[in-house]
DNA sequence: GCAACACCGTTATTTCTTTCACAAGTCGTT
DNA sequence: AACGACTTGTGAAAGAAATAACGGTGTTGC
């Protein structure tokens, strides 16, 4: 049951953590038990849908009654691996970078950046949000002295294949990448891609429409 | 064939940007003409997706040869809407507000921040790169004398509901959305989620199991 | 100019996701 | 303790998406 895990779906995977944000909610708002129904509403999506999800991870609910809340998310956060920290890297300090230093949204869920990384020797030995930059050299030996598996890039398109190929080279499991390029990594990497311009790009494709309707041809 | 439009899958829509940037690389390297078995190699897909994505929209290869990358790009750009400016306005101006109106990458994509808006009084008034911060009782005027389409926002996630009515409200076609909830939208606005805890949550799933084998249970 | 090859566009096939539908279990009420 | 109102978990059906297969067309080298 726990060696299932390689054939769940990735489109499930993907949708968990927004099951864990709804209830993480109601559960603030004191709501004890909620139903697939309920919690399809909030999210938008069909109870059966919710159900499938998570029948491939064990049974969570109780019939006629529903889910109880506090229990689905001790479940989900175990599932997730959200019940532990995370630490991780960051490397490229430059605008972008900074920000995300600075972010407040990663350490309250675990997410900590431990070590920040430039391979512009301007910026090496700055301190930034308390973290003092390093060089490219010192990755190794700092991703294995931290037990670091998680790096967020945050560097220019051009040199973001590069960084991410050394970050691989030293043995980082997960990259977050804001780099507006999609890098190539090795099957046993996981990689996730942040890029408001791409979300734009498909935008509009849907906001020509109407004005198309009302103007041309 | 203009009128198709709304039966494109919008798993397809979504990977025409992705085109579009691969192409856009290879025009400014000097590739004049390129296979979808090339495409594919360098957006690791396979060729035949890119070909049905694309016969979607037209003909835009030649047998034997391939496809000309700068038609391919100026075709994709119109299908897209790329060939235009998009004015947008941006919602909270925070920490998150201020780097995303710094964020240099939009502007040459055609999307450019004409507006920025907080509800937080505080903050109206203040100029952040160049723009004058103005209260949400603006919006509608605004939005209408710019031609405002698109809305970035950026305020915290308790607030980022009633924001996105109000935005809708005042006709807002497209918003990109910062705030780590996931929002209610009539069927006619379309969201863009930018969530990058979302994605470290789902990408902690595959780091884990390796540890576990090596350890756990 | 012809043979050998390359590649597109599209139809057919397979695979993946979502939705449906229902047996079985729970709870509250009478 | 029995009924009715609910809700889960799941196998089966339907729907969507990805991949394979191939006819047809253009290209290249000789």
């Amino acid at each position: 049951m726990a060696s299932d895990t390689l054939q769940v779906p990735e489109v499930v995977v993907l949708r968990l953590p927004l099951y864990v944000r709804a209830l993480t909610q109601m559960s603030q708002d004191g709501t004890n038990v909620i139903s697939s129904q309920q919690l399809g509403a909030r999210l938008q999506m069909t109870p059966a849908q919710i159900r499938k999800d998570l029948s491939y991870f064990g049974r969570f609910g109780k019939q006629g009654r529903g889910y109880n809340v506090q229990f689905l998310l001790s479940e989900l956060g175990q599932i997730l691996g959200l019940n532990r920290k995370w630490p991780a890297c960051l490397v490229g300090v430059g605008r972008l970078g900074r920000a995300i230093i600075n972010y407040p949204g990663f350490a309250p869920e675990g997410f900590h950046i431990v070590a920040a990384f430039d391979s512009d020797h301007e910026q090496v030995g700055d301190t930034i949000g308390g973290l003092k930059v390093m060089p490219m050299a010192q990755l190794r030996n700092t991703l294995e002295r931290e037990d670091i598996a998680i790096a967020i890039v945050a560097v220019p398109a051009q040199e973001a294949q590069s960084v991410i190929d050394d970050l691989v080279e030293n043995d980082v499991r997960g990259i977050l990448n804001y780099a507006p390029v999609a890098p190539q990594v090795p099957m046993d990497v996981v990689l996730r891609n942040i890029d408001p311009v791409l979300s734009l790009q498909s935008m509009t494709y849907y906001l020509l429409d109407e004005q198309q309707e009302s103007g041309l041809d």
